[in-house]
DNA sequence: TGTCACACTGAACGCGGTCTGAACACTCAC
DNA sequence: GTGAGTGTTCAGACCGCGTTCAGTGTGACA
């Protein structure tokens, strides 16, 4: 999961950016509104944490001009003003959850967690796949409840996978969802921790779509057609 | 809209039903956990406001029965405490989000719309002509319920099919769409391609148009005249 | 009915996408 | 410094899929 931070306090950004990764995300900082802008027009990212007040352009601005343009990406607002007449504002030019400064990153990571959820369309805090399950709160797999011990970015990967599970995912997207923003893109890595995945999780749950992608399967539920 | 609130306090309760009302939902009022539980899992609600502390039955078991059996309504809690630990339990139970009493009605419909409209995004775009499905998003096909299996540039002519469904299709099209610039005229692998389509999803469905093209048809819904 | 052009089919080939094992580079903990 | 653990690169092998081709089938038209 790929996230942008859009935070002018370069101590609370760094302090952000920093929690995030540890959480296991791919993150990129943005110091102002018009970087911010910019990078969440051009760049595919599953969520973004916006500060309220920000210098060359105030938040709402860029969470409007996002969604003006099409961006439907679950926006979390950031703000250090409790008023709750520029919090409603915010939600209404788009935003999808609101904290107030000063707060806990426990807190900031809970809600990430529940909109990247429902955005996928899941409702549960465990994803599941038929007896394979990931807890994104203690970041853990398990199938048939024996855990399942998983590097960082093998994680990232089933992580992904599991938010869009019975669906073709290019490998591209895979990459760009995994690494921030400069990452090599002729190369076999995302091969590898496939094949390492499907040697932990089982082979036949990850299926490979020639030319098209990967797709994450119940291999119970959904007979393989020939 | 219909919105199911669970609150014990009676004056909270009445002052949270107008405002819903008010603001155009149908709403039901819950007054303890028991009831809430029962109302929630045998009726079909859009959202639910859901308390935390509550006789009977506590609210974050109201909601972790509900999730067990499969109820993936948005979900709102609403509590006094607001220490960050039970918020956190309460999101990775299942909440979407998260409001601490005392709060601004505003705030709670400003809340409560960013959450249904999020939820409402799933509509997943599927062509379809009579039972053979086509879902872009999973890149997908499907005759009958029954998933078919396709290579990629099977499933990119009939994808295109699919756009174009009724009308004539000249091959030249189709190839115009299908393959990059340049491409060598005189070969026949539309033809093969079309062949293992055929092959695939039942020969009836893609006519051909001597001299013109190919027409992807309802077999069911058009009788071939002649 | 015969002819021709167009369309279909099965088989075969070879490119290239994908997989795998192993080696290498790097970062931590001790 | 040493070792374990992890991410990345590389080369070789495999085999699925796109393409080609030859032979057969079929509709259009005289």
């Amino acid at each position: 999961m790929r996230i942008l931070v859009v935070e002018d306090d370069p101590d609370l950004g760094r302090q952000l950016t920093e929690a995030l990764e540890q959480a296991g995300y791919a993150v990129d900082l943005a110091p102002d509104g018009e970087e911010g802008l910019f990078l969440g027009e051009t760049e595919p990212y599953d969520a973004a944490v916006l500060d309220l007040g920000l210098p060359k352009l105030d938040g709402v601005r860029v969470l409007e001009k996002w969604r003006a343009a099409g961006k439907d990406l679950p926006v979390l607002i950031l703000t250090a003003r409790d008023r709750w007449s520029e919090k409603v504002a915010g939600f209404d030019a788009g935003a999808d959850d609101y904290l107030t400064k000063p707060f806990v990153t426990e807190e900031l990571l809970a809600r990430l967690r529940a909109l990247l959820r429902r955005t996928a369309g899941h409702a549960n805090a465990a994803l599941e796949c038929g007896d394979l399950r990931v807890d994104t709160h203690a970041a853990r797999a398990s199938v048939n409840g024996e855990p399942i011990k998983l590097t960082a970015h093998e994680y990232r990967v089933l992580n992904y996978l599991m938010h869009h599970q019975g669906r073709v995912v290019p490998r591209t997207e895979l990459v760009e969802h995994i690494y921030d923003q400069d990452f090599d893109r002729d190369s076999n890595t995302i091969e590898v921790f496939i094949g390492r995945l499907r040697r932990k999780i089982g082979s036949n749950r990850i299926l490979t779509e020639r030319g098209l992608g990967y797709r994450l399967i119940d291999p119970k539920a959904e007979k393989i057609t020939e």
